[in-house]
DNA sequence: CAATAATTGACTAAATTACTAGGTTATTAT
DNA sequence: ATAATAACCTAGTAATTTAGTCAATTATTG
């Protein structure tokens, strides 16, 4: 389970999609402009979260992009997992270096044990759970309040405007 | 907060100095050698490691590297959090692009509360957890408290095994 | 038919990751 | 002292990933 920037545009623009009180699909312009993500980037986001079974898309005038099943039914791991290429934790690949010396993989087993909690702390947060818990814990969302993270040197790069 | 690979390499060479029983500290070309990481590799996350005092040096023959804190101290999230970059999650930069249409930032705040979730729940996980949890010696759980709801309802989903 | 919007594929710049190479210091043992 | 050890430092580089552009095609609606 990797966490990228890649991973948190997904999860954002299906939660544009959650966040629709429409039953109409959005467009993926639609989502490209409110979200400030690249329109063609979206599209191999999307291409990826449809093969994955995560969104229903409908062609022509009036398409777009659906959530494919209920909001408490989409987890945030579902979403990373499908955009993100999956990589094997151990680099021994899990069976041929390892039975050299005793040694050798302990740890590999201690991060896959942490990996799997990781994994399992993502796939029970839902899509329904984050639009609950702003639309009952806010009253007026803006941007000055994003909480930021609080570890380490603070560089505050300053995000460019990347239109 | 990013999960990569990167931030696994630093975690399980921690976890390599935290399994060591002896007090020496260790070298990390022995790390290198028993995790499978280039040494020159491991090097520049030590030094970061160090400048962020996770860990202490000692020069010249018989040195090497040792944790700084006790197990339980350090944290997932510190160990990552020290590796990684941190970047802006916001891709607004907070303020400029966000007053004029109301719902442009509404799912950044979202992505936000869920990445500050992570983070909590990553800087209540330590050294000594994982080790202790390897163990199989525990009987405190000590991860299980951060794992209570800070969500809504959870439906305990078994994670898949995509990792 | 014309406009819309998904779908596909190939391609590119930038950033990050992972690693190599080659040195310099500080410390210990001989 | 000196030789070995191992941290420490700088620079560079290949591979990979990220993020995006561009150009086409296909399906649907009006």
């Amino acid at each position: 389970m990797r966490l990228t920037t890649k991973g948190r545009f997904a999860v954002t623009a299906m939660l544009d999609l959650a966040m629709s009180e429409s039953d109409k699909p959005l467009t993926l312009a639609g989502i490209s402009e409110r979200q400030a993500i690249s329109l063609s980037y979206l599209e191999q986001l999307f291409s990826r979260l449809r093969k994955q079974g995560l969104v229903k898309s409908v062609r022509g005038p009036g398409g777009g992009y659906q959530l494919a099943k209920a909001q408490h039914e989409i987890s945030v791991s579902h979403i990373i997992a499908a955009v993100d290429e999956l990589i094997d934790a151990t680099q021994c690949g899990g069976e041929e270096n390892c039975h050299g010396d005793e040694g050798r993989c302990i740890t590999h087993d201690l991060w896959a044990s942490l990996n799997s909690k990781i994994l399992t702390y993502l796939s029970g947060i839902t899509l329904a759970d984050i639009v609950n818990d702003q639309r009952g814990a806010n009253k007026k969302a803006s941007c000055e309040q994003s909480q930021q993270v609080v570890f380490g040197p603070r560089k505050t790069r300053t995000a460019e405007v990347l239109s």
